[in-house]
DNA sequence: TACTTTCTCGATCGAATTAGTCGGGATTGA
DNA sequence: TCAATCCCGACTAATTCGATCGAGAAAGTA
């Protein structure tokens, strides 16, 4: 899979809590059942957005969760490196992408593809900001799946 | 990781068979040797693309594998299809890339994003042909890994 | 015929990654 | 004090992926 579960549970918790951006905090539970999270597993990835500091959390009765930064300037590449600890590059078996892992050394016939491929995936990555898919959401026209 | 060792062992298996296209067979050790691929593992891959009519062999002392196609015609795509039986569509959890499975039914926000990134990959994959990377190969002012 | 080489096929194993769970603790507000 | 909620690390389960193996079938060679 290109993008993990987990990292897509990332990005639709984020948009779930752009959706109450400046309304108090959302509880993790609200989160999990509008997005069809499983629970626990959501704990996981909160806490680890929250160490990123795109989130902000608050314990209690009147605690939950909080989106901090403006879904403007909040990429989806940005979720997944958080979520990762960098959006990895392609693994290329020879290469590893890594000049000093390469076993052909200058040259390797499949890197300039890998490349490109890696390019245009961050590229879309890179110009989607949650911003952009809460639009999407709220337009009539658009469809899935299809 | 996007592509898996194990497609990329049969980019590569491919890749070799082209350079010696129109010379008859070459031996699995040959391949495996040039290209670095566990011999063992190499025969499944290649008994799959062999099942996909890209590839021809003959068993015996002069045995071994061909390319049949013109490797101009091969797309990187092609053998990703081979191999997996299609170069499958990003597994959104939520649609899982089919209409009948998404319970979104007509409104997902997500989709849009995951086909741009879908054809993005595909367009790179798709107009890749074997014969351009053996190209690549050729040239000098190449490479890999920066 | 007997023998060697090479491909053929299905089963299986092991390691790594990924998905998901759990128990118990710390805060916070009522 | 109590209930609701987040917090944290360890743990387990499921799946995928990479790789290997044994035994057999075709093809040429002597």
């Amino acid at each position: 899979m290109l993008v993990t579960q987990k990292n897509q549970y990332a990005l639709r918790a984020i948009f779930e809590l752009a959706k109450y951006k400046g309304q108090g905090p959302v509880k993790i539970y609200e989160i999990a059942e509008a997005q069809n999270i499983p629970l626990r597993f959501l704990e996981v990835i909160l806490s680890r957005l929250k160490r990123s500091g795109i989130v902000e959390s608050k314990r209690g009765y009147t605690g939950g969760y909080k989106l901090i930064r403006d879904p403007m300037e909040i990429t989806v590449a940005d979720i997944f490196r958080f979520m990762d600890e960098s959006l990895g590059p392609i693994e290329c078996v020879a290469c590893v992408s890594e000049k000093s892992n390469c076993p052909y050394q200058g040259q390797c016939a499949f890197f300039p593809m890998w490349q490109k491929v890696q390019d245009a995936i961050r590229d879309v990555f890179d110009k989607t900001t949650i911003h952009d898919l809460l639009e999407v959401d709220n337009s009539e026209g658009v469809h899935c799946c299809m």
